[in-house]
DNA sequence: TTGACTTATCGTATTTTTACGATATATTTA
DNA sequence: TAAATATATCGTAAAAATACGATAAGTCAA
């Protein structure tokens, strides 16, 4: 139960939801990611240390750049979840 | 996407979290919420407010009492995507 | 080694969240 | 009406999250 607040709370970001979004589909660097989300450098960095803390994500060096990508298995499913509410073919309030 | 992060942020919350869960089974009254929550009542009182102010719960008076319930269609299969993997039979990270 | 490039960390200011105490409002019963 | 019960609101203090600037640290290339 904390621990699920926990992984929502690292989620409830508008900057940390779109990275993990685009890691479940890419492997990208920190400087692209921080790019894409037009975030600085340095915030971006400090989003997905926490999302590497919480065990949504990990890293691995590639030459002077850092590779990031999902190593959470449930999170696809949660996403997906989220965006079929929150994202998808405009479905308001139903009736 | 905002309003996706927004949503989880209400989420986020143990004892919000833990009344959501609650809501979906069964319709609680406030005061019924804070006890089983363990929350001082005007704490419970202030997480419903949010709960309804997002949209996801929304509530009926009956008597004195405030009973509540969930309105926000997809919240359930969020809440089950979050507890099979955060709460279930006990499912560490895989091998 | 020096310099360019990429990422991480640190200190801190700002904002947001949370909790608490006190009190107000609404409803029922005596 | 007054008292009891249930809930809501308000002001505020404490804690957490966020962003920013500066700078450190790691990597590669000349």
């Amino acid at each position: 139960m904390q621990e699920a607040a926990g992984c929502l709370r690292v989620l409830a970001h508008p900057v940390r939801l779109q990275m993990v979004e685009l890691l479940l589909d890419h492997r990208l660097s920190v400087g692209e990611l921080a790019e894409i989300t037009s975030t600085p450098q340095n915030v971006a960095s400090e989003h997905l240390k926490r999302l590497r803390t919480h065990g949504l994500v990990s890293m691995e060096r590639d030459g002077r750049r850092v590779i990031c990508f999902v190593v959470e298995p449930g999170l696809r499913s949660i996403i997906q979840c989220i965006q079929a509410r929150y994202s998808p073919p405009s479905r308001g309030t139903p009736d």
